[in-house]
DNA sequence: CGCAATATTGAGTTGGTTCAAACTACGTGG
DNA sequence: CCACGTAGTTTGAACCAACTCAATATTGCG
């Protein structure tokens, strides 16, 4: 059974999670700072923008998945982040966006004015901080990510994706350490710089050395965390 | 000859170019806003700070050349940026540095103290929007990155780096098509996810092409301009 | 059920790496 | 001023992780 726009439209919006004791994700303040935006509704496939959009708005996820990539002129594609609910899409944008967001999967979306930000931000001060550790955030986790694009192998890179899916999945659902794969190989073999081949095969060598098991190709259960830990820190060299 | 600690200490301050039309750098605001900070010295190879340092202040480069890198357990290192005088480094961190910063060369940089930001931010809310501007072109630079090593060859990484450091330098210069390169080929290779021996190659391999000549290893001087950008653009194949 | 999209597996190829050796630039001290 | 030593760079040859191309197997949906 699929989620579909009909039942979005009506669902509520999922509480917003803590990330950690000592910094906020921030989308809890800007939601209430910037709550004037209004709410909308993409299905899967369908883009919230485009590379060379004027960036009049950015966007907080509600509920559903973004997949924010760029392409070359011969087709390749790069993913540059995976955005869940509670995140949000599109801020840093000077004048024009530089990427492109499609929606993963029927997505709802509070969509919020740049032209309004500015005046925001003087009547309170404390709404300009928090763009600044949204945005810096973003870019530990861009930086962290040309770590393992440029240093590190197919299973490190792996390891360290579901890890961080599994951390994310942890604040929202609590569960303990399975993993509902929201995109295809495809996508993530374009996050991860690799080939839907390669991702396939090191998912099935993690099966069969015990790190993981799979389910209709979706479902992960992570069944050696220390190893997966262990290849994510770079460690098992 | 090289350039000591003692002549940068007695040196001006270089005028602060503009970046692009439709978007200043920030520094010159944070230069004002900030103008407190204390000046520092640092011979090349000392560290401004390290991965776990408690990050409490940032730093604007005034002359000299400063590297932005982490390593894995196993020795692995990547470099995450280069910055030249006007650029701003150590900003986004919360609460302790996540990476290692190297001065390249004798370095001088204004010092300031990340505790009188948010004060700062109060009772100047422009400062906050600067902030995030500032860190929003750092997180667009390592996100066009990301495309670079995720889905690039080793000549059109090392295109995309040459035309990035002459327009750098055509701003501080207006020097027409001749580069001096202020790191090693290691640093390179770290920069790109390659090799010193990919690099070397590689440059090899533009001279051999006609792309560009080289003189003394560090000063490129680029032939084929347009060549270069089709190669860094990925319009080649 | 049957189709279309996605995922897996296999076999062969390759761009970049690894290991090793030679070369160059440059600062130091005789 | 030149010999020497060190650090960095270039080049060569063998190797390998990931890619490409191709076939088969799932999955989900009408």
């Amino acid at each position: 059974m699929q989620v579909t726009l009909q039942s979005l439209a009506s669902a509520p919006v999922p509480t917003l999670m803590r990330r950690s004791p000592s910094r906020s994700t921030g989308a809890e303040f800007l939601d209430r700072s910037l709550s004037s935006g209004q709410t909308r509704l993409y299905a899967a496939k369908q883009h919230l923008f485009c590379e060379g959009d004027p960036a009049s708005e950015f966007f907080m996820i509600e509920a559903g998945n973004v997949c924010i990539y760029s392409v070359l002129p011969d087709g390749r594609r790069q993913v540059i982040d995976f955005a869940y609910p509670g995140d949000v899409v599109g801020l840093g944008a000077d004048g024009e966006h530089t990427r492109n967001a499609e929606a993963m999967a029927a997505t709802r979306v509070r969509c919020l004015p740049t032209a309004t930000i500015e005046a925001a931000v003087c009547r309170d001060p404390r709404l300009g901080l928090k763009l600044y550790e949204a945005v810096s955030r973003q870019l530990g986790d861009a930086r962290h990510r040309l770590m393992s694009m440029g240093r590190c192998d197919a299973a490190e890179r792996l390891a360290g994706f579901l890890l961080a899916l599994l951390r994310r999945g942890k604040r929202a659902t609590a569960a303990g350490r399975e993993i509902v794969l929201p995109m295809t190989r495809s996508d993530i073999a374009d996050y991860l710089g690799l080939t839907t081949e390669t991702v396939s095969r090191t998912f099935t060598r993690f099966r069969q050395e015990g790190l993981i098991t799979i389910d209709q190709g979706i479902l992960i259960a992570i069944r050696d965390l220390p190893a997966l830990q262990r290849l994510a820190d770079g460690e098992h060299r």
